[in-house]
DNA sequence: TTGACATGCAGGCATTCACCTGCATATATT
DNA sequence: AATATATGCAGGTGAATGCCTGCATGTCAA
């Protein structure tokens, strides 16, 4: 399974995504702590994270008998600039555009 | 299931993502054509066609016999919009100061 | 009209997934 | 040292997923 695959997997679960919204909101969290307020077995939040460290969207770090995750953005950038944005180029392309005219116009105001 | 969730579930498949892929790269094929070059059962086609349809990623349109198919980009662009562009945040806050520093020198040269 | 072609529908099978329970291990606290 | 806290490991179950085969339906073309 490729990099980019198991990104995509991991992305997929709605559980998973919130996990990593909480941990953007507030990052170096512990696993007891990503478990408060969900319904679901600490073993079930366990798993999710273990997916989500494999897809290298977490990281984690341990300080005596806590376990201290932490959020990494690269690979949903790579998702976006290796595969999204190259539907999204019409869009990229009007920034460019816009961006040459506003530098046109500095030059020869 | 929330749309945004079908979309990320129709994606999670790399099948799924070649076809958008071939989409891409010529639209409005039929499933036939779809099917050429792939290891699966026309069926199994099908089926991965069906979710991307039920996420809003391809629509059809029907001719003859014949089903073509159309890549949808909105459901992808809601998914940057909504979900990745709040961790790319920092980047487009550059770019933005980009913008303001070249309008701003527009006026003042 | 008959045969070839494009697709749909139904069901079956193996694998993966999401979730759980029960018990074990390591670290902090008193 | 004894208890409480944080986490890991192993295994089990039901549902979803991916893929297939077999047959049915609708459309084009000779």
């Amino acid at each position: 399974m490729t990099q980019i695959d198991k990104v995509f997997k991991a992305l997929a679960d709605p559980s998973r995504r919130a996990l990593i919204d909480r941990l953007h909101a507030r990052n170096g969290q512990t696993l007891s702590e990503l478990c408060q307020g969900l319904e679901m077995a600490r073993q079930s939040v366990t798993q999710h994270l273990g997916l989500l460290e494999d897809a290298n969207l977490i990281s984690v770090k341990w300080k005596g008998r806590e376990k201290l995750h932490y959020f990494n953005p690269v690979p949903i950038h790579e998702i976006y600039r290796r595969w999204i944005q190259k539907f999204e180029q019409p869009r990229l392309d009007a920034l460019h555009d816009l961006k040459t005219k506003l530098e046109r116009e500095k030059k020869q105001p």
